[in-house]
DNA sequence: ACTTGCTCTGACCGATCGGTCAGTGTCTGA
DNA sequence: TCAGACACTGACCGATCGGTCAGAGCAAGT
């Protein structure tokens, strides 16, 4: 009876899970519907129900990969102090912003209410224990504001540079983290020429 | 009859702009209804729709400092070109983040979408102009990266420093804002030693 | 031909959203 | 004393939200 939404090829996961990065990437997460997605798609709202258990399941795929590259990251800097913790920490964050820059600019800055959702609470402290690190050995106020301010302009910005190939990326926000981030006094007695030394 | 909820002192305007505020900020714009600030300010959800046109309204009025002080940010910057420009810009800018915090940060990143209705389609084309000024005269792609970097962690991360008073912060932010502009090479014949020149 | 299992549908659920409305208590000036 | 403005209420509106459900369509196995 029913014949106008015949199903030819069945949807696949990762074809919703396409759409659904695409509409959050728009509208945000809280911002977009299941509606939405379906629609993207091609499909019911039920359908999309019917490959993942809800919004939230979505979400959680969608972002299974940078987490997993964070919690990694943050392994990597607990071993370490001082300036060794703040350059991994930059370095690490700027590979991870680069690469995952479609995931991250899909959060669009509703990072604080997300985070708070249990299911991603873990994050929350990884991203405090990360600007610890690249607030540095310094550990003074105007280190810890330069490094949430790196921090913040990375995450929210690289969303915007969708035009520009990872080769370039990288190194361009590597530059602007070694120049932001405060580093301790020049230890050995050294003219202080310019300040762009320390690998 | 109905007397639990009787009123003594009537609310005032600014008592529910305020419990907005405070909410908006806690839970974001979208994040936030019309009950919820009721609750906060101890009144019904109607008597928030009794002093103000709607929600809109409730973040027009909130808004209206910041967003004149960037108008005539705007105006005084397009009457400069070059370092001039990119100066007042970041400096320009460095104050407005400084002096309407609370307000940016209620925000919370729901900038993209926001600044999509009609009501505030005007500060989209302002703040990309700011940052076409914060690129400075250099115009190439390092630039521009670390104009947006610095814009955006300056709007995303103010929010965060509410425990620094103005004139700390200030002065924090505007030595971030030298660090990470690309100023223009060394105008003079000068031998090329580092790696910071390119148009 | 019949069964089974997968994919997907429209209809529907309760909750909540922004917003409207008629009416009610309180204060104030005539 | 009383009319009117003001501040505010609970009830209610239609829309939309995330999510559930019984069943339809279809392909493959037997």
């Amino acid at each position: 009876m029913l014949e106008r939404m015949i199903r030819r090829t069945p949807r696949t996961h990762g074809e919703i899970l396409a759409a659904a990065a695409r509409r959050f990437a728009v509208t945000g997460y809280k911002g977009t519907s299941l509606q939405d997605i379906a629609r993207e798609v091609g499909c019911s709202k039920a359908a999309v129900l019917y490959h993942f258990a809800g919004k939230e399941a979505l979400l959680a795929e969608l972002m299974a990969g940078p987490i997993a590259v964070l919690r990694e990251l943050d392994e990597r800097i607990s071993a370490l102090t001082g300036t060794a913790a703040q350059r991994v920490a930059a370095e690490g964050f700027v590979d991870l912003a680069v690469r995952f820059r479609g995931e991250i600019a899909l959060l669009r800055g509703e990072f604080p209410e997300l985070l708070a959702q249990p299911a991603f609470a873990h994050i929350q402290r990884i991203s405090e224990r990360l600007i610890e690190a690249m607030t540095g050995p310094d550990g003074g106020q105007d280190a810890r504001v330069a490094a949430l301010v790196l921090l913040a302009g990375i995450a929210e910005g690289c969303g915007a540079f969708a035009d520009i190939p990872d080769e370039e990326l990288r190194p361009a926000l590597l530059a602007i983290a070694q120049r932001v981030l405060v580093t301790p006094a020049p230890p050995p007695p050294r003219p202080p020429l310019d300040h762009q030394h320390q690998d």
